[in-house]
DNA sequence: GGTAGTGTTGATACAATATCTCAATATATG
DNA sequence: CATATATTGAGATATTGTATCAACACTACC
């Protein structure tokens, strides 16, 4: 098994109890409201939109209010445990982290697998010689079709 | 010279007259507005909003109605002439696009440099074999300080 | 157990980005 | 010129998100 499979797979996203675990580490209280979207994160499975989250709970009558939705996400984001996914059309998706940078992202139904080793790092070597830039951050976000919608 | 730089320097956006020519060929009528986009787009050159489209614009008293700055990018983005950036906090930036991908983007100025050799198609491959998914598209944005800015 | 201080919530207002609608206008074609 | 089509501009609407603020909840202290 070659170094990058292993490290796809141990870039699984983490329960709701483990990122609670971080939000309380992080110093902030883990409430109902905050549990909800974290089990909704984890139950979509896939890289959701705000309104995605929302309507899952609305369907099992346990929604918080959206402003507490919308708030919650941003804080995740913060603490790193969500990230924004950068969309070919929108940039409105969001994935639970797992602290990494990259994903493969489904166009067809929203699938997702992270990734950490991105081999930029030649690339940006280069690019700084030649332009001068100090390079210290990037956005990589891969699209396709995941198998299970390759075969439908 | 290496051949990478070659390649950033054949990647100067194109003039306002030029991407004119293209919409024309495209099917599209080269407008007043549309032309009043253009010329700011290229006037800016940047990573631009809308809203500094419209400012542009207004400082010189030929802003055409903001839904046809809209639509003017969008058709522009549509014909790839016109490309979105993907920043670290929103997505709401533009540039010309040149037909090429990817971006080195300044965060303090927003000054920009394109390329197109990202370098991703063994990272691709390997994700591809590995995943099962077929891989047609990507994103790929990097961020620092240009020159200038790193001197200030 | 009561009280003060802090963090969190939810409803609502607001903001920014973008699209839709539709009548008026401009342009191209016969 | 007449007609058909494309485009515009104004304003309404949609979508995504943040700000405000009173009510509530939890914690620590007395």
């Amino acid at each position: 098994m070659s170094r990058l499979l292993k490290q796809q797979q141990a870039l699984l996203p983490a329960p709701a109890h483990e990122l609670a675990e971080q939000m309380a580490e992080a110093g902030y209280k883990v409430t109902q409201p905050r549990l909800a979207v974290l089990r909704a994160a984890v139950a979509l499975d896939k890289a959701f939109t705000v309104h995605e989250l929302e309507q899952w709970l609305l369907e099992r009558n346990e929604s918080p209010g959206i402003a507490s939705i919308f708030r919650t996400v941003k804080l995740l984001c913060d603490l790193e445990l969500f990230q924004r996914i950068h969309g070919l059309e929108d940039c409105h998706r969001y994935s639970i982290s797992g602290g990494h940078a990259h994903h493969l992202i489904c166009v067809s139904c929203g699938a997702l697998k992270s990734f950490d080793n991105c081999g930029l790092r030649d690339l940006i070597t280069t690019l700084e010689q030649q332009t001068g830039y100090h390079i210290n951050d990037h956005v990589l976000e891969l699209f396709g079709h995941c198998p299970r919608c390759l075969t439908v």
